[in-house]
DNA sequence: GTGTGTGAACTTGTTCACAGCG
DNA sequence: CGCTGTGAACAAGTTCACACAC
């Protein structure tokens, strides 16, 4: 019935994982799922579920559940998986090179179509096809073809550097896996990637659950990544 | 005032920005800071910084603001950061490698206590003064030393059969690197970092972007990662 | 019967606006 | 006067519970 509805932050977050889940179900055989069975994979309620996919429009079959390569599909539809999305990495060290090789981007519709690193000893090297070229070679890069969402896998220290060049070349999306708080203008799509944060996060529940010993059982965080800010 | 009223997720969740953008202003030497200034720098509102802040306990000065370093120590204690976390982190490949190595643990007493991987050619290894074990020791590593926190850094095809080892071993906080939706009992601590699910994430507000093509201002994530369940 | 889709109740989180302290 | 701390108003997100489609 709804299928037009703007679709809440909150949802939108779990849709990755609910594809996910789909996809490996899809993989042992099984095709079609029940909000229940989504629901205790994802480790949400299955009310939360429902309502979630029924956001997308009305796609399960009553007493029947949801088709699982039809619901992909739609999910991809929603999250605009269907085009491709040019991925630039600036900063080609360990994290960054497990990155470019990682099944993340080729799986689901995001190539790598730059790679960025300062280090002379490193440019001019290829990862899976793609030349690593000088962050300064940019604004070029972005004319020759474009490009989506920016990465950072740099040190902290040069982050701020590598998204002013990625503002300057036109980049509104960035994804920085570096230690680090960017500034950013109005507008630009900035999300963190952050071992130290989330550890910290787990540190507060672990100590928590050190104080209250046992005597109530421990805040279950069934959560993928953390969310403090929205809009101001 | 409150000093000790339990703390909300969403509030967990940013202390640790607010953490490391008091770092850097410290670094870069101020001393004293406004809920305003902390709320430009982590993308929320004043409000919320405050409110977030006070649930600590009242720590500000009124027509001053916040002391950096107090604040810092403040947070750390509350974040259960005044003591050290033990670290086992299970697939040295390039990503372990590099997580190993960075700064997010050492910066803030989080020790790395074990590498595990499987393979042969690898295992004997050491990164920084940590020798690579097999995963099958775990059990004999946890009786050795406590551990507090397991990453999963392995590939996806591994990462259930070593999430099922740590929870063996005792361990009841994991945080998952694999792309991989792992199943774990009731009451343990699972959260995951995943390249692909922030891609998709970015997907979708690019593409909406896309279809409002500017009519209205893109809503800024101002966040940092993403947060589906909370407790069923 | 079985499991979806959804209004309505509830809970959590955010923002406002201002009293009150330094 | 400036900036914190916080009740009170508001908004977002979750869960319940049940009508209804298959």
């Amino acid at each position: 019935m709804s299928g037009r509805r703007r679709i809440p932050e909150a949802t939108v977050a779990r849709l990755p994982v609910y594809q996910r889940i789909l996809e490996e179900l899809l993989r042992s055989g099984t095709t079609t799922v029940s909000s229940e069975l989504l629901a205790s994979a994802a480790q949400v309620n299955a009310a939360k579920v429902r309502k979630d996919l029924s956001l997308l429009g009305s796609f399960g079959t009553r007493g029947a559940g949801y088709d699982a390569a039809f619901l992909i599909e739609q999910i991809d539809r929603r999250l605009g998986l269907d085009r491709i999305w040019p991925v630039v990495i600036a900063g080609i060290g360990n994290l960054g090179r497990a990155l470019a090789r990682s099944h993340g981007f080729a799986a689901r519709n995001f190539r790598v179509a730059a790679l960025l690193d300062s280090d002379p000893a490193i440019i001019g090297e290829r990862v899976d096809d793609v030349v690593v070229r000088h962050p300064d070679d940019l604004p070029l890069i972005a004319e020759e073809a474009p490009l989506a969402i920016g990465v950072i896998t740099t040190p902290a220290s040069a982050a701020q550097r590598v998204a002013d060049l990625m503002l300057g070349a036109g980049l509104r999306s960035i994804l920085n896996f570096a230690p680090r708080v960017l500034e950013v203008p109005q507008g630009v799509l900035l999300r963190y990637v952050d071992l130290s944060i989330e550890l910290q996060v787990m540190s507060f529940y672990l100590s928590r659950q050190a104080e209250e010993a046992g005597e109530d059982l421990m805040p279950v965080i069934r959560s993928i990544g953390l969310s403090p800010g929205s809009p101001e």
